[in-house]
RNA sequence: GGCCCCAUCGACUAGUGGUUAGGUCACCGCCCUUUCAAGGCGGCGGCGGGGGUUCGAGUCCCCCUGGGGUCACCA
């Protein structure tokens, strides 16, 4: 049975690191018929952000990455948040202690500051403070920390999955923290203890865990636990190719959600980021990429998040994977946020079935076509001109469209190129005018297609107000 | 800086000793065309460097270089 968690910590967005490796988890665990967890690890009390759990869980929601057990859904493994596990932590922490590979620390965050300038990293000092001695300041009430007592000389070695045998020299690993002074677990401690106690059998992380990897072996071996496989993925990379970070790239999911970013686009997008299909396929669903997922198929060069791919990723999916009317009911909240309204289901459709090969995002629909979903349009400065230009020639047009009857698009494609033909110009003299005037804008769909869509009415409409000089 | 990881076009990647080094995004051109897109076709562009191993290295080994991560009572 495999069993892999995301632990992600509520301090801030819901991130796309943590979506990215949750997918990776979440494949991996479906793969093998295994289980998927959540845990909340929630043990820094001043970097807590209240509501970003909620927010946390709600973006794997939609970006489709369920799971078997978490905070709110509970589990046999509960409680899901570490903040309500504290007396686990401290009863391990106290194990140790009592076992000889852990010590209490008493120095202050001052005292440590200064050792730290002075040594470049706690020297360990506390470990001579006799037992009994530690034992009764403690009783007494002394602030202080459980620290792991790393067995020093020697070597800890790592097995990551993808990267082979790592080996550590004990000098290299810091005693760390594992009960802070406050009670609470450090990551350490409570990533251990907690990844053993829920069973978890693969621990799929970020590579910028890979070198406090030998600490946890340490851990696990000083428990006496089996210590499960360990594959560290490569760190999502900002263009510069640092850390992908606030600063230079979004990593909110909620951004991308509110951008009109597809889940579907997204979570196959971030599949791209270090993995590649067998046949070179980008575009895959889950149920895809579940069945043909591997391991050497994931390469381990950090990858730069490229939002223009995704942009053009998620066109895809709207203009060629999902389907019309799926594209035309996720447009809508973003339509009625731009404040556009739609006479009819049908008429949606339609109009988002024009405009399907012009939007990349669903926040794009509005802001292209607003000339669709109100009377209210904006006029671009060239349209406005290329109009003005056209003006005689709208005044001859005018009395024939308001003549016309049949109003389809062939028949509207006749009329006007009949007129073009027989007033010597281009089809282009006439319709760019046209165009301007019906959408205040030189860039939409065919001009017929949205005559026919707009109907006669609004069409002769907007012509009228075109011709009296307003436009709006 | 110490330690660790990584290394194919600008970006994402395929490649698992013998390939004209392939695909995708972006970019450029052409086609289509009532505009803009989409789409089709074509193009530009890469194995970081040096040593080995081998009949033969993008592929294996070593060194260098470069990039990244990490060195908290944060995760």
């Amino acid at each position: 049975m495999v069993v892999t968690r995301i632990a992600p910590s509520p301090t801030g967005d819901p991130h796309v690191g943590t979506a990215y490796i949750a997918l990776f988890n979440y494949v991996w665990a479906r793969k093998n018929g295994g289980r998927f967890l959540v845990r909340i690890e929630d043990t820094d009390r001043t970097r807590y952000v209240p509501g970003a759990e909620e927010r946390i869980l709600a973006a794997l929601k939609w970006l489709g990455i369920s799971y078997d057990e978490g905070p709110d859904i509970g589990g046999p493994h509960a409680p899901y948040r570490q903040s309500e596990r504290l007396p686990l932590y401290r009863k391990h922490a106290e194990e140790l202690l009592r076992r000889g590979f852990a010590y209490r620390a008493f120095e202050t965050p001052e005292e440590l500051e200064r050792i730290r300038k002075e040594k470049g990293g706690y020297d360990g000092r506390a470990r001579n403070i006799p037992p009994e001695e530690a034992e009764e300041r403690a009783r007494r009430g002394e602030p202080h920390v459980i620290r792991l007592k790393v067995p020093r000389p020697g070597t800890t070695e790592v097995k990551d999955e993808l990267r082979g045998l790592v080996v550590y020299d004990n000098q290299e690993i810091p005693d760390v923290v594992l009960l802070k002074s406050d009670g609470y677990p450090t990551y350490h401690l409570a990533n251990v203890v907690d990844d053993h106690l829920m069973g978890v059998t693969d621990v799929i992380r970020a590579e910028e865990w890979l070198v406090s990897t030998p600490i946890h072996v340490l851990l696990y071996r000083a428990f006496g636990w089996e210590v499960p496989k360990f594959y560290h993925m490569p760190l999502l990379r900002n263009p510069d190719k640092t850390k992908i970070s606030k600063r230079k790239s979004h990593t909110s999911l909620e951004w991308y959600r509110a951008e009109g970013f597809l889940p579907e686009a997204l979570r196959n997008y971030l599949a791209l980021m270090g993995f590649s299909m067998p046949d070179g396929r980008e575009i895959f669903t889950l149920e895809e990429l579940i069945e043909a997922f591997t391991w050497e198929r994931v390469s381990l060069g950090g990858p730069v998040f490229d939002l223009e791919k995704l942009r053009w990723l998620n066109g895809k999916y709207i203009r060629e994977v999902l389907p019309l009317e799926e594209v035309a009911e996720r447009a809508k909240p973003f339509l009625q946020a731009a404040g556009l309204s739609w006479p009819s289901e049908a008429y949606l459709r339609r109009a988002v079935e024009l405009m399907r090969p012009r939007f990349d995002t669903l926040k794009e629909l509005p802001e292209k076509a607003p000339y669709l979903f109100s009377e209210d349009y904006p006029f671009t400065e060239k349209a406005l001109e290329k109009m003005r230009e056209g003006l005689p020639v709208l005044r001859e047009v005018e009395p024939l469209l308001r003549a016309q009857e049949d109003w389809s698009e062939a028949a509207l494609d006749a009329l006007l190129r009949g007129f073009a033909q027989e007033r010597g110009l281009k089809l282009g003299q006439v319709a760019q005018p046209l165009r301007a005037a019906l959408t205040g804008s030189l860039e939409t769909p065919g001009l017929f297609e949205i005559m026919a869509l707009l109907g006669k009415e609004r069409v002769l409409a907007r012509l009228a107000r075109a011709l009296a000089g307003g436009t709006s």
